[in-house]
DNA sequence: ATTCTGACGTGGG
DNA sequence: CCCCACGCCAGAA
């Protein structure tokens, strides 16, 4: 296994501690693992964790709260219907009142994660 | 090897 | 409000 994957693993572990009803951005967890300027990088971990079902990737938007990577799940709008299920509202493919949901890893976490 | 794209974010005009 | 450019890095053609 490369370093890569290592980085990607750490996605996943960070991506995992996101709780129920709670989203974060792509942004926000690149920054915790260091790269904040990564952030794409982070999408393209959830691109891999599709594999993996501990990943809650629908929990995991960009930072306007817009659910851009919908198209990627199964179907149109699994995405939103996951978030909505989780008591999310979401309105044209955005979160609404994002900062109520919203999960930073540093402030909710607050320490380095246990590898 | 080179080029382009992408589930992003920030900054500038 | 809109559009553009840059940084960042992995993967596909």
């Amino acid at each position: 296994m490369a370093d890569s994957d290592n980085f990607f693993l750490r996605v996943y572990v960070v991506v995992k501690q996101i709780p129920y009803g709670r989203v974060t951005s792509y942004g926000a967890v690149a920054k915790y693992l260091g790269a904040a300027r990564s952030a794409r990088m982070v999408g393209w971990a959830m691109n891999a964790s599709h594999n993996m079902e501990d990943v809650p990737a629908h929990r995991v938007v960009n930072k306007q709260g817009l659910l851009t990577g919908k198209h990627h799940f199964d179907g149109t709008n699994l995405m939103q219907q996951l978030l909505e299920s989780e008591g999310v509202l979401i309105k044209e493919n955005q979160i609404q009142n994002l900062e109520a949901y919203f999960w930073d890893p540093f402030k909710e976490l607050g320490t380095p994660i246990d590898f």
